[in-house]
DNA sequence: GAGCCACCCGTTTTT
DNA sequence: CGGGTGGCTC
């Protein structure tokens, strides 16, 4: 009695800052439920109190929960949270992303399919690595097969759970019978390499769970509920998976929305929400719909865009906001003058509201736009903060000096091994590899074997051999030390005496100071590492750094602005976000235009974006950008011409002095962005066009602006894609998009 | 085996 | 613009 009247006391308090439906979805905590939610309608709330009251209500011990969420960092702040929440140790609930969860549990288990538990993870760099000796070893020419478009089908492949048989029987042209083979030997080298990449992560615990029912039933009996956030971006392997883990309890909540699926690219299978009704038929499904983040002019401007996709879950977001500002749309020269006009904006919200740096999110749809608002935000001397690019732990060499802990931790981890044989120079090349290769290969030994046996192979000198052996024996040395010294002072002693910070020293240009720097960064990482993990381990560390999410490195405690891709924007808010780059090609990407299913993610991805926005929303285009060196004009993205007019305001800077003289004035006939808005009044401020002759032949004499004149060679595709090649006088042979070329018959 | 140069490429999003 | 590669020379 006692008991019963204090739970409900601590269910009132769970449940004292939920609305009506959010509060169903928590205390409905047995079977199969699936909540929609919508943009904003407090999702991740849902399901931080639905975990404290499970634990604090129903009285379930926290390890018994399994809840997977989208970064790391998510992770960590529901956990946190939690223990505000219900006051208890949230430490133990298994929480975190599917690969590092799933990676734990491998880690335990993988000897029951044939792995040892220090196998290394590998990034899709490494993949690509063991792809190109694979090709190698095959005479698989690298000219047609692109081993970057062979790792993109492998994990394609194992994101569905097809195994290499099943993919060599359907394979349909020369491409995929070299894919079918390279995936083959590439699932067998990764085992006698003891590694695993990203997608093995999800794979091979079903294999796992397959071949060991008894230890699947020992995880099934130990999740008694498990939840998922972000459930429209599951694929078929984690679907798997969780259709296996919660077969015996059947308390599984899942929580997405199917207008937010943007990874379809990756293998995410919207179908797996829109089937959960069929999958779990007992299921109760609860809609969230009321909006606590954005005004009513943001929400209606990015319903406006979505509600053109087809064959979507019918849902009207609403909200008991006013409706706030309208939508600016700004129409800009270039990108330069984008950049410009975003700084400009800031400045005016600083001076109109009150704003913190942080306040603001410049969005983009490829990394490569940050660049030119990096440099104009740098000038006028605002913070930023990059989430993305490039990331620490892919740089060269970053990833050199981790190739030494994962080859200390891992001897089997020959694309380690090779990667750093020769790094820092000591006179091992190509050809030597090649002879231990074929040794490695005749006496069906590791290439770390092969390397301690040095001295029984023959045609490699003397000195070489030496060479080798010295090299053996330094990591011999770090191996007996790895349980005696702490990870950092290993790898302190280890660069050290590598050589590594020497050789950056000795070469003293920029980029080796840069390199210098990145090495004691990853020192310091160690260190960091080390002090907030209670036992770590090399191979802890190893597994944090591959599967740290671009989020987990977002440190926004900071007061600046951040720059991010609009993928990574997912689940994040802001008070004023910036989405770049609406133009046809960049935002929809011209290649993700064509067909109905990509252009619709695309869509997907704009709302995603736009709904980040609390009080205000920029989306902004240009007239034309640089690739390379070549300049494009670009059309509006048809995502503008699909808002609603009344959500928005429009802005067009005129081209400045500047503007008018870095080129003449010229733009493509194509393009409803002008019906739309700009017709009337202002077109006039552009210059007359010319339009663009299609009307090409080969041998025609053209006259193009900066290549001046020259003669049609060959034509090649046809409307929208049609290239030419052109032999001009002054730099010779060009190959041109005709819509962007700007040709001139002459 | 290494260093240098010239060209060529492509350039989406990420665990 | 920038990275990566292939070919050449020392």
């Amino acid at each position: 009695m006692g008991t019963q009247v204090t739970s409900s006391k601590k269910a009132a308090q769970i449940l004292k800052n939920l609305n009506p439906a959010q509060q169903q979805a928590v205390i409905w905590t047995e079977g199969p439920v699936l909540i929609l939610a919508g943009a904003g309608s407090g999702k991740t709330r849902v399901l931080m109190h639905k975990i404290a009251y499970l634990i604090e209500v129903n009285k379930i011990v926290p390890w018994k929960i399994l809840a997977m969420t989208f970064t790391n960092k998510a992770a960590s702040e529901m956990r946190e949270r939690i223990k505000t929440i219900s006051h208890q140790n949230s430490n133990t609930i298994w929480m975190g992303t599917f690969h590092s969860l799933f990676a734990r549990i491998l880690r335990k288990e993988c000897t029951a399919i044939g792995y040892q538990s220090n196998f290394s993870i590998y990034d899709a760099d490494d993949q690509v690595q063991l792809i190109k000796m694979i090709m190698n070893d095959l005479n698989i020419p690298t000219k047609n097969v692109i081993p970057k478009a062979v790792q993109s089908q492998i994990s394609r492949s194992k994101n569905s759970l097809t195994s290499p048989e099943q993919y060599r029987q359907h394979a349909e042209n020369m491409f995929e019978d070299y894919v079918g083979q390279i995936y083959t030997e590439y699932q067998k080298r990764l085992r006698n390499l003891n590694a695993m990449d990203f997608d093995d992560l999800l794979g091979n615990p079903i294999e796992l769970f397959g071949s060991n029912p008894e230890i699947l039933a020992r995880y099934q009996e130990r999740f008694d509920y498990i939840l998922v956030d972000e459930y429209q971006d599951t694929n078929h392997a984690q679907y798997r998976i969780l259709k296996l883990l919660s077969q015996q309890h059947r308390n599984i909540t899942v929580v997405g929305d199917d207008d937010q699926s943007i990874y379809a690219w990756r293998g995410a299978d919207i179908n797996n929400i829109l089937d959960f009704e069929k999958d779990f038929p007992e299921c109760r499904t609860f809609r969230l719909e009321q909006n606590y983040r954005s005004t009513q002019n943001i929400l209606s401007a990015a319903h406006s865009v979505v509600k053109n996709n087809q064959g979507r879950l019918e849902k009207t977001l609403w909200t008991t906001q006013e409706s706030g500002e309208k939508v600016t749309l700004i129409h800009c020269w270039d990108a330069f003058g984008e950049a410009d006009k975003i700084v400009t904006k800031i400045q005016d919200e600083f001076r109109l509201h009150q704003r913190n740096f942080k306040d603001f999110a410049i969005l983009y749809r490829t990394n490569a736009q940050s660049r030119i608002i990096e440099d104009r935000l740098r000038n006028h001397g605002i913070p930023y903060i990059i989430v993305g690019g490039t990331r620490f732990y892919e740089r060269k060499e970053v990833k050199d000096v981790i190739a030494y802990l994962r080859i200390i931790d891992n001897p089997l981890d020959t694309i380690s091994l090779k990667r750093i044989i020769n790094f820092p120079q000591r006179g091992i090349g190509a050809a030597t590899i090649k002879k231990i290769d074929i040794f490695t290969l005749e006496k069906r030994i590791s290439f770390f074997e092969a390397l301690k046996k040095i001295s029984m192979i023959e045609g490699v000198t003397e000195s070489i051999k030496m060479r080798i052996a010295n090299f053996c024996q330094i990591i011999e040395k770090y191996q007996s030390l790895q349980d005696k010294l702490s990870i950092s002072e290993m790898t302190r002693t280890l660069v050290e005496e590598v050589g590594i910070l020497a050789n950056f020293k000795n070469e003293g240009t920029v980029e080796a100071m840069s390199r210098y720097e990145n090495v004691f960064e990853l020192l310091s990482a160690i260190t960091e590492f080390s002090k907030r993990t209670e036992k770590p381990t090399l191979a802890t560390f190893l597994e944090e750094v591959t599967l740290v999410t671009d989020i987990d490195n977002w440190d926004n405690r900071g007061n600046a602005v951040t720059l991010m891709t609009l993928h990574s924007a997912k689940g994040l808010e802001f008070p004023v976000v910036f989405i770049t780059g609406l133009e046809e090609g960049l935002f929809p990407l011209s290649r993700n235009a064509e067909k109905t299913s990509q252009l619709e993610e695309e869509r997907r991805l704009f709302y995603v974006g736009a709904t980040r926005a609390k009080q205000k929303l920029y989306l902004s285009s240009a007239n034309r950008r640089n690739y390379g060196t070549e300049t494009f004009l670009s059309n509006p993205s048809r995502f503008i011409n699909e808002i609603d007019q009344q959500f928005v305001e429009l802005e067009f800077p005129k081209p400045t002095e500047s503007e008018r003289r870095r080129e003449k004035i010229s733009h493509s006939e194509e393009g409803s962005y002008y019906d739309y808005h700009y017709h009337t009044e202002t077109s006039s401020q552009y210059e007359e066009t010319l339009p663009v002759l299609q009307i090409l032949d080969i041998g025609m004499r053209v006259f193009h602006e900066t290549f001046g004149n020259g003669t049609v060679q060959d034509i090649e595709g046809r409307g929208e894609n049609t290239k030419v090649t052109i032999n001009f006088e002054a730099v010779g042979r060009k190959k041109l998009m005709v819509k962007y070329a700007n040709l001139e018959i002459i």
